[in-house]
DNA sequence: TTTTGAGTTGTTCGA
DNA sequence: GTCGAACAACTCAAA
């Protein structure tokens, strides 16, 4: 082993230079540091990556690109598997080491695992690290020994554990190998869309480290002290928009963690009152550490009497839900705007959430993949805890009895009706009164707003109310 | 081993 | 219009 030999950093999903792990551990080493990207969607088993994140992607790795070469140094693209690309780049550059940050998924578990012993049975040094979550899946456990199904005694041991570690500095410069390896441009993995249907994500999102940081910034101020009342509102700016980021890395939530902790020790009253986004940053934590230890979630539910439960199969719904024509206007403007810009609100995704799998009785792995292929942010830990507490087959789920009713859903959480009149503009000259349930509204009404139920909008494709009594019907039935 | 208290986000009905 | 109870028992976590 040389002494010049350079360190690999292998980025995955922690886009960023600062709070970076596995750059540290490469960049302590004093030698030269080879920052790598490889291409492998065929390594992620059931879950490659969307067309949203796909988009978003591309972008984040620009950026990064652009930071490693203010610090002197480069990103090296590759397309490929993993372990062969890591092996040919090692031989290439003669780095004898490999660092990167962790992955929880179950599948990247066992990728990562044989790419860890396959390096070491080549003789280099392979080693990973803690770049993506507050605490290790296995850290957190209860007095019994065992991971935990229950939220609310999660965070109470995550908070009585060591605060998480203050986050490491950005390095000021990176050490260049003796030689730069081949690398392929990033436009190259094809990762944006051939047809242009992203103008919506570009006048809604500017993905990349530096804007994250930026997001970050303009949110602490207001946002955090605001977060317990404005989160709840979609046609609010109220919640951080810090999930994409979070996703791909570009902030860890360490950073996130200590400085709304510092931010909120500057505030003279009431210090706990930022507490629900620091809960938010916990649920993310209590979804990973469910999907690694119940690695069968992302697909089967975790409550077993729900695999029989009776769902429904029915395109015509399906296709109606995704595309936001179910006539129910606050879900079909959150499908919208999932459609237009790869984002919804959190409180929208519960409403739609919950109109598919309890009014139309659809299967919540249907949500799912919709979910994951549509949103920027989107997140096997994530996805999978919404979509399981939604159907209540989770591990710490909605009551069977907790179904939304569309109609009161939006009339307390978009009150004048903002948030559906600009995703759903066909109803825009609906007076507020009905603008949350159109079908109840007198003829001339309608008329006078340019509406016609079933040509300008589709009535209703269920009765909520019908639909409601079938749901209840299902879950007696599957606990009896 | 047994007991006890508690569990993100709601809706409806009847007084 | 407002308010409290019912919705159903079950599982989890800790003592």
């Amino acid at each position: 082993m040389s002494a010049s030999s350079p360190a690999i950093v292998w980025f995955r999903q922690d886009l960023r230079v600062a709070d970076h792990p596995a750059l540290v551990a490469a960049v302590a080493r004093g030698r030269g540091v080879i920052p790598v990207y490889i291409w492998a969607p065929q390594e992620e088993g059931r879950w490659p990556d969307g067309a949203a994140t796909r988009w978003w992607l591309h972008h984040s790795l620009n950026a990064l690109a652009a930071s490693l070469q203010s610090l002197g140094s480069r990103l090296i693209v590759r397309e490929g598997s993993s372990l062969p690309e890591l092996r040919k780049l090692a031989e290439e550059t003669g780095a004898s080491a490999v660092f990167w940050n962790r992955r929880y998924e179950p599948e990247a578990i066992r990728r990562d695992t044989a790419v860890k012993a396959g390096l070491k049975a080549d003789g280099l040094l392979a080693e990973s690290y803690n770049g993506s979550l507050l605490y290790e899946p296995w850290e957190i456990k209860s007095k019994t020994g065992g991971p935990y199904k229950v939220f609310t005694p999660f965070s109470k041991t995550c908070l009585a554990h060591a605060e998480p570690d203050q986050p490491l500095a950005a390095p000021s410069r990176l050490a260049r190998p003796t030689s730069w390896p081949k690398s392929l441009p990033i436009d190259d993995l094809q990762l944006l869309p051939t047809i242009h249907w992203d103008s919506g994500f570009r006048e809604t999102w500017q993905p990349g480290w530096d804007h994250a940081e930026q997001s970050l910034q303009e949110f602490l101020p207001t946002g955090v002290t605001l977060y317990a009342e404005e989160r709840n509102r979609p046609d609010h700016r109220g919640t951080s928009r810090l999930s994409p980021a979070l996703h791909f890395g570009e902030l860890s939530p360490r950073q996130i963690w200590h400085q709304v902790c510092s931010h909120l020790k500057e505030q003279p009253q009431s210090p706990q009152i930022g507490e629900p986004y620091l809960r938010q940053l916990l649920w993310r934590e209590f979804a990973h550490h469910l999907m690694y230890h119940f690695p069968d979630t992302p697909t089967q539910p975790l409550r077993e009497e729900f695999s029989r439960f009776p769902w429904l199969e029915n395109q015509r719904h399906l296709r109606a839900w995704q595309r936001g024509q179910t006539g129910y206007p606050i879900v079909d403007a959150g499908m919208r705007e999932l459609w237009a810009t790869g984002w919804m609100h959190n409180r929208v995704r519960m409403i739609v959430a919950s109109f598919l799998v309890k009014d139309l009785l659809l299967p919540w792995q249907a949500g799912a993949d919709w979910f994951w292929d549509t949103l920027v942010d989107a997140d096997l830990a994530n996805n999978t805890l919404g979509w399981q507490w939604t159907a209540g087959c989770g591990a710490d789920a909605a009551p069977y009895f907790r179904i939304f009713n569309p109609v009161s859903q939006g009339e307390k959480f978009d009150p004048e009706g903002g948030y559906v009149r600009r995703w759903v503009p066909e109803l825009a000259k609906l007076p507020t009164e009905w603008i949350h349930q159109p079908w109840n509204a007198p003829p001339i009404t309608l008329r006078e707003a340019g509406i016609t139920l079933g040509k300008t909008y589709p009535r209703p494709i269920v009765d909520h109310g019908q639909a409601r009594l079938a749901a209840l019907a299902a879950l007696r039935q599957i606990r009896g």
